[in-house]
DNA sequence: CACTTGACCTGTCCGC
DNA sequence: TGCGGACAGGTCAAGT
């Protein structure tokens, strides 16, 4: 056993971060056989006592998987944990040798947590029978898990309405740009946001692949051709890609508490880049607001299109 | 239906 | 120093 602890400590959850959490746990929780679970937040775990004691207790984990940003951990029990992070979840893992003392933190290459669970954004609590834990922390309790059958995790009203996986290899042009096409009149930040249109894009890799496309994020889907959209399926792959072989934005690097500084800003080139010059043409990225949300471009190389 | 906006939360930061 | 408001952003309900 090298790593005592894991701690995944997402600034904002997409595919990538959600993605590498789920290598991580998979390597840390199959097999582990769960002995008692606490929670007492019901927004973050509304299941009742009753399903918990019945499929939960005593369950040995079976495997952990990812849709969209959801994660799946299946149970032995024939039920399944299914967990969003939303934005401020976290998954925090301790060995069985650490949870006696429980600080840990500084100076794991593998943490970004620094201080003692639970504390008091930690929602729910599971304990293993070799004695190693699993925090679901969420400071603004957005996130949730919630035991389900297996069997109807795909009639999950979520699960029902999201779109295609963007990694998976049937996630092509046309498939990309016929569901595009349904949203004509919306801005294309706003369409490849949606999570029925495709699954697992947020805020972060909405304006970066955009600038990877050079497409302004403000433009209207109807006002873009096929090959500019197809040029953006291809900024979708690559950047979730190679956020994904970073490890996601998790904040691996960080050194201070409150972790402003993850890995993510070293290849980010216009996400919270605004007033730095764009590493393409020198234009100072500019930030502004689309589809609610802060948007951040280059308004000379991604020109408004229409 | 297509599309937009506000609500859900908590913590931080900025201007006065 | 305190205080109000904007902001962070994934998803859904309610609105046009």
């Amino acid at each position: 056993m090298t790593a005592a602890f894991y701690c995944y400590n997402n600034i904002m959850p997409e595919l990538p971060e959600v993605e590498t959490v789920k290598r991580g746990l998979k390597k840390l929780i199959i097999g582990r056989y769960i002995k008692s679970v606490s929670s007492d937040n019901p927004k973050s775990f509304p299941n009742p006592k009753s399903d918990v004691n019945r499929f939960m207790a005593k369950a040995r984990v079976l495997s952990v998987n990812r849709r969209a940003k959801v994660l799946l951990i299946e149970l032995s029990t024939g039920y399944s944990l299914m967990v969003h992070l939303k934005m401020t979840g976290q998954l925090v893992f301790i060995e069985a040798a650490l949870a006696d003392s429980n600080r840990w933190g500084a100076g794991h290459p593998n943490s970004s947590f620094v201080g003692e669970l639970p504390d008091k954004s930690t929602r729910v609590i599971v304990s293993f029978a070799d004695g190693s834990v699993l925090y679901f922390n969420d400071q603004r309790k957005f996130g949730w898990m919630k035991l389900m059958p297996t069997g109807l995790i795909l009639e999950d009203p979520f699960m029902k309405k999201v779109g295609p996986e963007p990694l998976a290899a049937s996630f092509t042009n046309s498939v990309f740009i016929a569901r595009l096409r349904k949203r004509p009149r919306t801005s294309i930040k706003a369409a490849i946001l949606d999570q029925s249109v495709l699954a697992g894009v947020g805020n972060i890799y909405a304006d970066e692949s955009l600038w990877g496309a050079r497409i302004h994020p403000a433009s209207i889907v109807n006002t873009l051709g096929d090959k500019q959209l197809a040029c953006l399926r291809k900024e979708v792959v690559y950047v979730l890609n190679l956020s994904i072989a970073k490890g996601g934005s998790t904040n691996r690097n960080y050194v201070d508490a409150q972790g402003k500084k993850g890995s993510y800003s070293n290849f980010a080139k216009v996400y919270r880049r605004d007033g730095q010059p764009c590493s393409r043409c020198g234009t100072i990225i500019t930030k502004s607001r689309v589809a609610g949300r802060g948007t951040h471009s280059c308004n000379y190389c991604q020109a408004l299109a229409g």
